[in-house]
DNA sequence: GCCGTTTTCGGCCCGACTGTTTTCAGTCG
């Protein structure tokens, strides 16, 4: 079946392919935007190419039109197919390496032979790299250990293990003698789930004298380079730190250039354009090169003639256009949450009891607190059976008498099993005051069986909310193979509450389907399935997804007070 | 490869740092 992620995976790779070709940048642009087009494409390929939409979409211009057709007819693109078996495999896993980019990997494997990291490796400690030209010692040194890091990390970190140290380091900064601000900037300030490296961006009168503490950073390894304006260091946690130093009066505009997405920049930059002006890190500057202050981020955007665009909505995804029209969501924040609906005790794999957990989440302000251990099938996890099940209920009636004004709901995460039935009946289901439903076994079956039991089980009236919709284990497990869409359409049409799970090994749902879930008319829930009190604060984790998937306090469940959510939460039962 | 009330050709976002260079290409973000 002609699929649109598989095409836009082949657009992906072509880009890369070009990149390895050193093809004209713009056109490579243009594979990597008609890609992106494609995940996010409403409907089917079929249905994009029948109703003439891929002829009035912007991107797609006549020869990626062409392929598409192509794609679609045959399943394949023999475009891809000459340029993949044109270029050599290798080239894909060198320029992984930091420092190696396209045309170092090409001239490593042309002139040196080189068919393997691990090749590659062994030539630099033979010293062999040294004799080509515009290669030298440095590089060397520098190749091992970008294959140092690739090979421990991947590249890749979760959110939460870089976001707090990231927050350190820069109040670090922003604390020394001479520094007057250090914000941290780059994708973490836009909170993507998983980030390469650390930005830091810091206003000093003399910035030279800032990027000169690199070196004395709480954490450093190594300092990788160093200039009167950047610093980059290597930290012993093994990820790479940028710094980045302007004076105060450029800081806004520094922040901004360091936030990123490279895709929102290309975006606001052809917008500027349009008007004469020219952004860079410093500022704004017109066609006589005068340079304009920006006194905030909210003031550069106001000159562009835009409303002010949070960092997480910098992806690239109609944000320029919705900031343009004055319509941009106000976006959910962590001060609306009012309570949570999935976390375990004692009970089952939980470290805490009701009671603590209950406490734990008065501490954070909240007003209730749904408790849901782990259903009979969960072995694994201690999951209820039927006497514990009972036993629990009059844990918590006893821990709501004795606390009024704080609600503790008796809930459980109920395994869907791999047929789409829930592991209790129906009569036991009903005991609960709420019911979430996930997946927890038969991973591996196929698309069509994961879609359908996922629905069955939403179709279950006392199933109120789906729990981790994916399944996905950031940087260990991808999600199962489901077809999110149809999940979607069907947590619209039954009134299924769909989980955004805030644990930061999870993320799921996606930040990207987010958006697709609110527009279908589908609340979401964000709970931090925490096993421990701490575990509580994994909402932070949960608002800034929701947040990247432009969702408002509306479009959360919980934001709203106990009793109300848990209707909403049993909506289906009447 | 895309796009167009200045254009169907010639643009397409912008700059810092490194290493190896003797004027700049490559890489990165």
């Amino acid at each position: 079946m002609a699929d649109k992620q598989e095409l836009a995976r082949l657009f992906a790779e072509i880009a890369v392919l070009l990149e390895l070709k050193g093809e004209n940048p713009f056109k490579i642009r243009a594979y990597e935007t008609a890609a992106r087009i494609l995940e996010e494409l409403d409907g089917d390929l079929a249905e994009f190419v029948a109703s003439g939409r891929v002829d009035a979409t912007k991107g797609i211009g006549e020869a990626l039109a062409l392929k598409i057709r192509e794609f679609l007819a045959t399943g394949r693109l023999k475009y891809y197919d000459d340029m993949k078996a044109a270029v050599p495999p290798v080239l894909f896993e060198l320029v992984k390496i930091p420092g190696l980019g396209p045309k170092k990997a090409l001239q490593l494997h042309e002139k040196l032979g080189i068919n393997s990291v691990g090749e590659l490796e062994y030539a630099c400690r033979e010293n062999r790299l040294a004799t080509l030209p515009g290669f030298g010692a440095k590089t060397q040194e520098r190749i091992l250990q970008g294959i140092d890091y690739v090979k421990r990390y991947q590249g890749q970190f979760l959110l939460a293990d870089v976001w707090p140290l990231a927050e350190k380091i820069a109040a670090w900064l922003e604390a020394q003698p001479g520094v007057d601000a250090a914000a941290v900037a780059g994708s973490i300030r836009r909170r993507k789930e998983t980030v390469k490296d650390i930005d830091v961006v810091v206003a000093a009168a003399e910035p030279e004298k800032a990027t000169a503490l690199a070196g004395a950073l709480p954490g450093v390894e190594t300092v990788l380079g160093q200039g009167p304006t950047k610093a980059s260091v290597k930290l012993v946690t093994g990820m790479n730190l940028d710094i980045r130093a302007v004076r105060p009066e450029e800081f806004a505009a520094a922040l901004h250039h360091f936030t990123g997405s490279k895709e929102h920049h290309v975006g606001l930059r052809g917008l500027a354009k349009d008007k004469n002006l020219k952004i860079n890190e410093y500022g704004l500057e017109t066609a006589t090169g005068e340079r304009l202050a920006i006194a905030d981020e909210t003031a550069l955007y106001r000159t562009l003639g835009l409303n002010y665009i949070e960092p997480e909505l910098r992806e690239g995804l109609g944000e320029i256009e919705a900031a343009a029209g004055g319509e941009l969501p106000a976006l959910v924040a962590p001060a609306d949450i009012r309570g949570v609906f999935h976390m375990h005790t004692t009970f089952s794999d939980g470290s805490a009891t009701p009671a603590e957990m209950a406490a734990a989440a008065r501490e954070r302000g909240w007003g209730y607190l749904g408790v849901t251990d782990h259903s009979r099938t969960a072995v694994y996890a201690r999951g209820l059976r039927l006497e514990t099940v009972d036993e629990q209920r009059r844990e918590i009636e006893r821990l709501n008498a004795a606390n009024p004004g704080f609600r503790i709901m008796a809930g459980i995460e109920c395994d869907i099993l791999p047929d789409g039935t829930l592991d209790y009946p129906d009569e036991v289901l009903a005991g609960f005051d709420f019911v979430i439903a996930s997946v927890h076994s038969a991973f591996r079956q196929s698309e069509a069986d994961m879609t359908r039991r996922i629905i069955t089980a939403m179709e279950n009236r006392y199933v109120g909310v789906l729990g981790h919709p994916t399944g996905r284990i950031l940087l260990a497990r991808d999600g199962y193979a489901v077809d999110l869409a149809a999940v979607i359409a069907a947590a619209a049409a039954t009134g299924t509450v769909i989980e955004i799970n805030a644990s930061p090994y999870r993320l799921d749902l996606d930040w990207r389907w987010c958006r697709r879930a609110k527009e279908a008319g589908v609340l979401l829930a964000v709970d931090p399935d925490a096993h421990a009190p701490a575990e509580l604060d994994y909402v932070a984790y949960g608002v800034a997804v929701a947040r990247k998937g432009w969702l408002t306090a509306a479009d959360i469940v919980n934001t709203r007070p106990a009793a109300e959510a848990l209707a909403l939460l049993c909506r289906k039962r009447n």
